[in-house]
RNA sequence: GGAGAGGUGGCAGAGUGGUCGAAUGCGGCAGACUCGAAAUCUGUUGAAGGGUCAAACCUUCCGAGGGUUCGAAUCCCUCCCUCUCCGCCA
């Protein structure tokens, strides 16, 4: 049975030196792979009540109606193979007679022509209800989320999320008259909003100087730790398909997301996880080249909409911004010690540039889509006097692999079983940024250089 | 953007209407020979769905979608992708 991420069995992490292979059964049609991927059908129908309730956990979601289609097609199926196994009978049967000598035209030929002709009428008129059918269960499947993780603590919203722990209590700042980013960096003159207005929109911004050197200090600086250990660096496409989104969990629901372009059915990647999920859509890995660890620094692109008004000041919530990305394929027994050292590599950035942080454990309610479990990383930020997330880090179990169609292969061994995926940002780079300039303020004004960002800007002081 | 060629199993590469899920080679796996290995020989070797206690068995898949036909990898249409040459260009 296909494990799926609510029942793991915890077993010792098996880490390999995850190599590259150039891969390998490269399907090279666009459209999202064939099978009803998502949640799995099989276990839908064979543990009814357990999924229905594991679902129940995120909210209101009824597998009723999915089970009914479910049924049905699998009927249609019955009698359509039957059906195309007699068509296939005579078809065989009409080549035989004209190679044994049979008159082409004759009685018998044409008995045998005319039966297949009436095969043909039913399974024309079978064959469009079952694609209807799987169409309907499709649609239905890609519009179920992640089923939650048996250790994610329920609840209805952000308000029920669990506090892990918090680091870095000393280097908060103190003082009264601390700052918030956008006046630092203004003041600094290091980024400039109305310029970015005129070129594009609002929620956009032009780094300027040593605020554009520091915000690549800043991914430069990560990209190089998690290399440093072990995560191999990606530079992917920005723009990705419809293919691409629909196998990482963002389409067909979140499509208000994300910007489009309309003449080329691409769309602006609103998260490096999506390319990289990508990568090994439609593939059959070898065991082991697993597990796989990539990073990636991409800008992200996301419309924001229904977010009028929040964070409307600074570098939280913008257009575009940067974003270093970690990414995992696993093998499935080992993704829950993944996601832990996940989270403990992106709070290795946090720590290296001495930002307290809180670490929360999200409850169902406010759990990503994609997700069965997710640890955020909140910074400290002293003008507001509040933890912003400023990574999150994501199990996603079996869910992407079956909607991106990503499986792995024991050598030897008959079947294939499929990935689990972890994302994590490690980590977004404006937010960063914003809580450097907030936590090294000084009462005259300047921005002390994070020590371990000095070699990269070459510089103390901002 | 213009002109041409092409997309077949892990790879290479046959196959132009019927016994083709698909020759052959390489690779992989198992066995024989060997103290062991290499070489050689023999066998085996795709994925998905249904079905079964398990099998047997049935269906689908030769870039994707549609059409012709009793029957399509093979013929027709549309789209996607790759390669070569020309143009343009970082």
């Amino acid at each position: 049975m296909a494990p799926c991420g609510w029942q793991e069995t915890g077993q010792p992490p098996l880490l390999t030196p995850g190599l590259l292979l150039g891969c390998q059964s490269l399907a090279r049609h666009s459209r999202c792979s064939s099978g009803d991927a998502v949640l799995d059908l099989k276990q839908i129908r064979q543990q009814f009540d357990a999924t229905q309730a594991a679902l129940g956990r995120r909210g209101a979601y009824d597998l009723q109606p999915l089970r009914q289609l479910d049924q049905q097609q699998r009927e249609l199926e019955g009698q359509r193979s039957q059906l195309q196994a007699r068509s296939n009978e005579i078809g065989k049967a009409v080549g035989q007679r004209i190679r044994t000598g049979a008159d082409p035209n004759g009685p018998e030929v044409q008995a045998l022509r005319d039966e297949g002709n009436q095969v043909k009428a039913q399974l024309a008129e079978l064959e469009p209800r079952e694609k209807d059918l799987k169409g309907d269960i499709e649609t239905l499947l890609l519009g179920l989320p992640n089923l939650p993780s048996a250790t994610t603590p329920d609840g209805q919203d952000e308000s029920e999320n669990v506090e892990v722990r918090r680091w870095g209590d000393e280097y908060i700042p103190q003082g009264d008259a601390l700052k918030p980013h956008w006046e630092i960096g203004e003041a600094l003159e290091i980024f400039n909003f109305e310029r970015a207005t005129k070129i594009a929109q609002s929620r956009f911004v032009a780094l300027m100087g040593v605020g554009a050197a520091l915000e690549r200090a800043l991914f430069t600086f990560m990209l190089d730790r998690h290399t440093q250990h072990g995560y191999t660096e990606v530079m992917p496409p920005y723009l990705v398909n419809t293919a691409s989104l629909t196998g990482s969990g963002q389409l067909p629901k979140f499509s208000e997301e994300s910007f489009k372009c309309d003449r080329d059915d691409l769309w602006l990647s609103p998260t490096a996880e999506v390319p990289v999920t990508n990568l090994h859509r439609d593939e059959i890995l070898p065991a082991e080249a697993l597990p796989l660890h990539y990073c990636a620094y991409t800008p992200c692109f996301r419309r924001e909409a229904g977010s009028y008004g929040r964070d409307t000041r600074g570098l939280i919530r913008l257009h575009q911004f940067n974003k270093v990305e970690m990414y995992k394929f696993v093998r499935p027994e080992t993704s829950e010690a993944e996601h832990q050292a996940l989270v403990a590599d992106a709070e290795a950035i946090l720590q290296a540039l001495k930002l307290p942080y809180r670490v929360i454990e999200l409850c169902t309610g406010d759990l990503g889509f994609s997700a069965n479990k997710t640890y955020d990383l909140e910074v400290w930020l002293p003008s507001s006097g509040t933890y912003r997330e400023i990574s999150s880090c994501s199990n996603c179990g079996d869910f992407q692999a079956r909607r991106a169609n990503i499986r792995f292969k024991e050598a030897g061994q008959k079947g294939t079983q499929y990935v689990h995926t972890l994302n994590g940002s490690g980590l977004a780079v404006g937010r960063t940024m914003a809580a450097v300039l907030e936590n090294y303020q000084q009462p005259d004004g300047t921005v002390k250089v994070p020590d371990v960002l000095q070699p990269y800007l070459k510089r103390e002081w901002l």
